[in-house]
DNA sequence: GGATATTGCTGAGGTTACCTCATCATGAGG
DNA sequence: CCTCATGATGAGGTAACCTCAGCAATATCC
């Protein structure tokens, strides 16, 4: 970077990757507006579909996040009926959050709606480069 | 679970992307922390060194953004100091906004701090990865 | 030479998605 | 029990966006 990018705007990758993550989130924001449902409660209700009923705590760490901001979320989808907080059973001071049954139906209705973002995305890419992004990215994360 | 998703925790590119993106947004901060700036801050710097006097409207386009936002980011940078706003004598609606002194100095330093954070987060990868990576994302910005 | 539309910026106010810090209950170990 | 760690949450804050409305200046059209 700073060598000769003579490309008009974007001079490093950081520069590049934010402008992709830009146009990912304001296209991911649309394709969720049906069920007026955020980027971010998606990514939580996803997390509860994949791994069950979970503890906030336990969310947070999926989601990479603090544990307030898991609560956080979770308050937004209980209030639209999504998911329900239950006492775990194992331990008095914890909470089990599980995904409602209409939070079943809109999480699949979601996932597929993902899919189809995501293929409009990062449709653009063949399937070589789509792997090699993939496995960058995963590198990345380390 | 629900699906056969083995790989611990990211489903999809999205996610994986979103993971990514977590991670440098946070590396950012902190490698700007020094200055007290803040990425978009440290963005809007970097347009104006490298296209020199700019009007906000300009500066929106080439950070991606809505005009209002750049206003504000203009403020924030003009509250430190680091950039001046001037009429522009073409157009008496338009504003001119150019890097003070100590605007050039810490423009300067941060664009190093920039490449040194760049480069632990991206240096993970070697060269082909990293060209890789460039390649595709520009592909995904059309 | 107006009347009208357009452009450039900014005030007001809102949203999302995070964060930290303090608090309170519970659980675990000496 | 007494202390310390842990799980969740209230309170309050921040960055980085957004839209909408308004004002001034320019451009356009008759």
């Amino acid at each position: 970077m700073t060598e000769r990018t003579a490309d008009g705007d974007d001079e490093s990758l950081a520069e590049t990757f934010w402008a992709v993550a830009g146009r990912l989130r304001r296209q991911a924001r649309e394709s969720l507006a049906p069920w007026d449902i955020t980027p971010s409660q998606s990514r939580a209700l996803g997390v509860l579909a994949r791994h069950g009923e979970s503890r906030p705590g336990t969310i947070a760490e999926h989601l990479r996040i603090a544990p307030r901001s898991a609560t956080e979320v979770i308050d937004d989808l209980q209030a639209r009926g999504l998911v329900e907080r239950r006492p775990d059973p194992a331990d008095r001071r914890a909470t089990l959050v599980a995904l409602t049954e209409e939070g079943n139906r809109v999480s699949a209705a979601i996932r597929a709606a993902r899919r189809a973002e995501a293929d409009r995305f990062f449709g653009h890419l063949d399937d070589a480069d789509r792997d090699q992004l993939a496995r960058i990215l995963r590198t990345l994360l380390g």
